[in-house]
DNA sequence: GTTGGTGTTGCATTCTATGAAACATACGTT
DNA sequence: AACGTATGTTTCATAGAATGCAACACCAAC
């Protein structure tokens, strides 16, 4: 628990019991929030009534405490300063649709990267991922992307700049097979990264090469409504 | 700057800068939020920087500040704590095709309502509303089915609970017509409501009357569906 | 009755957050 | 160019705010 650098305490403080709030999926007792965070009851007390003032938490009928509305809010407008959803969701449906597997909208954010959209499959019960959840660059097909689009050198950037898109098999994860492309901007700045994912077994080479074409094609569209969207 | 009881200033303060950021549309730059939001160059930076650390805020590659993806996270789960995207977003998309009109899942939160999800008809241009908006309560057809919902008294209260749907016409916005009913959970519980509007020129009584029926159906799907998955 | 568990309030102490001032850097103007 | 005015950043003394203890009220179970 550094966060050395300048860190008002109290408020670091608060982000941690939202981030216990919400590692639990239901109503949490204050005493219990203050056990896990460590922190005196008092204390967690005092910070969750300051953010329930501001609706970033909220009590349950039996008092328990649950993440609040505000932060709702508050992650749309995250998602709006990227894309939005009106211009994404349908792309990836039809990803979806067309090629029977997982798709999603990938954008970069520092050392990571972040699910921002994601349209799953329907036969796919397992292999899911929430919208919003945050993971390495190490591997994965979408990784491969964000990290070629960011100017990163070597070989393997090399190529994938060259394709315009990026594959990968086992991966991220050992049952699953992935293809993706980058998304841009007027600028040729790197939005994103649109990705199809599923099972290896099913997901074979000849199905990745159709899902790189209607990739590439989404990306496009993409790139051109997202231009004649920024009059808002 | 009420926020009276035993509020944790610096918290609030924190709290306020990530409204701020989220009112403005684009990164800000640093003394522009000190302005905005009355504080000093310097608490604001600091706050900012410890929000950053847990990935609430992030920075331009100009130094502006922005949303930072954590709120994402955060956000997303505040939303799954009440029905999943998986089960509204397709009757959404149903009611929405079916009625050509903009479908809705309001929950209620306190004394406002929340824009959970939300699905825009295609020709609907206008008469948008972000998810994650709030509104108060006071007009519109979702409103009233979540006050009948909640036990409030009356007797349009009680018409709305014997209708089982509740209908307005210029309420909230005097261009705009909506018919909405309640979902529940296995315990009749209140989980929210679904709601179909549209312009009040094309979307008239016959149109509603079909849209009543059509959300009828939908919800008690969306009621059998959340049984079965309560299992998670 | 008691015991162990909640959530809440008040208050003294301390340590934290604060804001002023000084510094550094970039941009636009004359 | 030199200047002016923006910006973002760092340092530091002080004040004041957040903290945690202790005591309280409450409920359930035993």
């Amino acid at each position: 628990m550094p966060a050395r650098t300048g860190g008002v305490e109290a408020v670091d403080r608060a982000v941690r019991l939202l981030s216990a709030l919400a590692d639990a999926d239901r109503p949490v007792a204050l005493s219990e929030l203050a056990r896990r965070t460590g922190m005196h009851k008092t204390t967690a007390l005092r910070l969750l009534s300051t953010l329930a003032n501001r609706s970033m938490t909220a009590r349950d009928e039996a008092g328990a405490w649950r993440l609040g509305p505000e932060l709702w809010r508050l992650g749309s407008r995250y998602r709006l300063s990227h894309l939005p959803a009106a211009l994404v969701r349908p792309s990836l449906r039809r990803l979806c649709e067309a090629t029977g597997e997982t798709a999603s909208f990938y954008v970069r954010e520092d050392a990571v990267r972040v699910v921002l959209y994601r349209e799953n499959s329907r036969n796919a019960a397992r292999h899911h991922l929430e919208e919003g959840a945050r993971l390495d660059l190490s591997g994965g097909a979408a990784a491969l992307v964000l990290r070629a689009g960011g100017g990163e050198e070597g070989p393997e950037m090399d190529a994938i700049r060259a394709a315009g898109h990026a594959e990968s098999v086992g991966a991220r994860d050992r049952e699953l097979a992935a293809v993706a492309v980058p998304v841009r901007d007027a600028e040729g700045g790197l939005l994103g990264a649109l990705c199809v994912s599923g099972l290896i077994g099913r997901f074979d080479a000849a199905e990745r090469a159709v899902a790189i074409v209607l990739l590439k094609t989404a990306a496009e569209d993409l790139e051109r409504s997202s231009l004649a969207g920024t009059s808002s």
